[in-house]
DNA sequence: CAATGTTATTCGATATATAGAACATCCGAT
DNA sequence: ATCGGATGTTCTATATATCGAATAACATTG
């Protein structure tokens, strides 16, 4: 049985993730290097072991370890660590064999300039966070952005809608996480599942204000296997100017998912000859 | 006393990295990571315990670390393991607060098309690996190419060359890791040091064809404080056709490098004001 | 320049992560 | 179907990574 876990950032979900894990010293150097990631500036062993509810020689130990692994680098004269671009190196990998992203990409930027909005791709991790791997802007002057990598909480918005619908969760998880988000125009549980239920007949969610108030998010989901949730298609537009052509656009975005699913459940152009 | 320590892709590499560790949970994590990325497929536990020289059951609770930490992903399904998109969002922070690749980009650019080679802004992170962190290439045809996140041999090469010149490592270090590198066209240590003493003199480094044959590449270090190389520009040219501008090339670089470094070590434009 | 607070680091006792074997589960071949 | 070989997973004794205090280095202040 898979015991369910969190990723660490904060001392308190440090904390949970370390009890139950058999390898504590994983969840300390992720935790470790999200913070260095967040911070603005290098971190002390001091400034990161009390920030993460650390033991200082234990943080040194991890920093040490993260170091020697080229994820993390140490200024000897400042003694500060920060991130390392060893990072950067999983990552290239991690990109050079997602499908998804090469696939989504030309559908992406082509829903950003027929209707004048801000698309992005997104990976769904699991109930926790989703990531943004793909963006495409349309030439609009006025215009939302986000940066490739950037982590979102699961059920937030338009996105968090399709998760609910089409993710197959007990409901009893889903209100516990649902109870965590903040909103600019908090839904009750209530409307949201009333909404999420909306989500499931249509084949695609609407977030009108609910996440950031004036902006309209629309989002529809993206399959990997047969009923497995993988990605989800968002479409961010500002205020009432989408309003008009909204169902147009949501239709859109519902059939390039489609198609998007099924080249993903299909054979690999390699495999086909 | 910091301990040299090596990063850990092979099972060598990886118990001598783990042997003075304190923390060898965070080495076994790097090398599955390392090990599913350059991967093609998605692997089972034992596939990477073999690979890696690890103990099954160990394997298996630092795949599950990772899977919590969102940095691995598992399917159910098939129980195989494989990167996840969590790396990337740690790529993305790195990115964010590194100056070098916003400063060098547009020089980068410039130089590619002056002279129809393909520019490189590469991080040295130490006598082991240099990171392809920017990447320009010119409009002509034929180009060789890399990619961002791509790692290298610290010492190959011209960058190699610089490193060893303006590194200021002792002299029986260099030799050993020399001793390890692949060439097409390997030159003896006694030959490669008076390059290295050449680049000493010149402020740059000319590989003509030793790394790859047929290939010509130029190096120029830079500096982020006062006497600390940090990163190079690499031009890289296809054969002969570089030879007659090759001396331009080559003091372009180094002036680029040169400011480059003085934009670096200098104060930000924020604290100018 | 001493005093004082802060930070990095070492070191030894102990809670615990790991190794190895045992068990369970899957899959292909006979 | 049945076997055989492989895989994923659980379990437990023990080597060891972690904790906490003590030390050393540093910067900051009176």
């Amino acid at each position: 049985m898979m015991t369910k876990r969190q990723t660490s950032s904060s001392p308190r979900e440090l904390a949970k993730a370390m009890e139950t894990s058999k390898a504590p010293a994983i969840s300390r150097a992720a935790a470790v290097m999200r913070l260095l990631g967040k911070s603005d500036a290098p971190l002390g062993v001091q400034s990161v072991a009390r920030e993460l509810g650390l033991v200082p020689s234990t943080c040194l130990h991890v920093l040490r370890a993260l170091v020697a692994e080229e994820f993390v680098s140490f200024d000897p004269d400042t003694k500060r660590y920060s991130l390392e671009a060893g990072v950067l190196t999983l990552a290239r990998h991690w990109l050079r064999r997602n499908q998804f992203t090469d696939l989504a990409q030309p559908t992406l930027d082509r829903l950003a300039q027929s209707f004048g909005v801000t698309m992005l791709g997104v990976h769904i991790v699991g109930l926790d966070h989703i990531i943004v791997v793909a963006i495409a802007q349309s030439g609009q002057n006025l215009q939302l952005s986000t940066q490739i990598g950037s982590r979102f909480p699961a059920l937030i918005s338009a996105t968090g809608r399709c998760i609910a619908a089409f993710g197959d969760y007990p409901e009893a998880r889903l209100e516990t996480k649902f109870k965590t988000l903040r909103w600019d125009e908090a839904p009750t549980f209530e409307q949201w599942q009333t909404q999420v239920k909306q989500t499931r007949a249509q084949g695609y969610a609407v977030d009108d204000g609910n996440y950031i108030s004036g902006v309209t998010v629309v989002a529809a989901p993206v399959w990997k296997a047969r009923a497995k949730l993988s990605h989800a298609l968002v479409a961010i537009g500002i205020g009432s100017a989408q309003r008009s052509g909204l169902s147009s656009l949501a239709t859109a975005l519902r059939s390039s998912a489609q198609t998007l699913s099924n080249q993903l459940s299909g054979e690999t152009l390699l495999e086909w000859s």
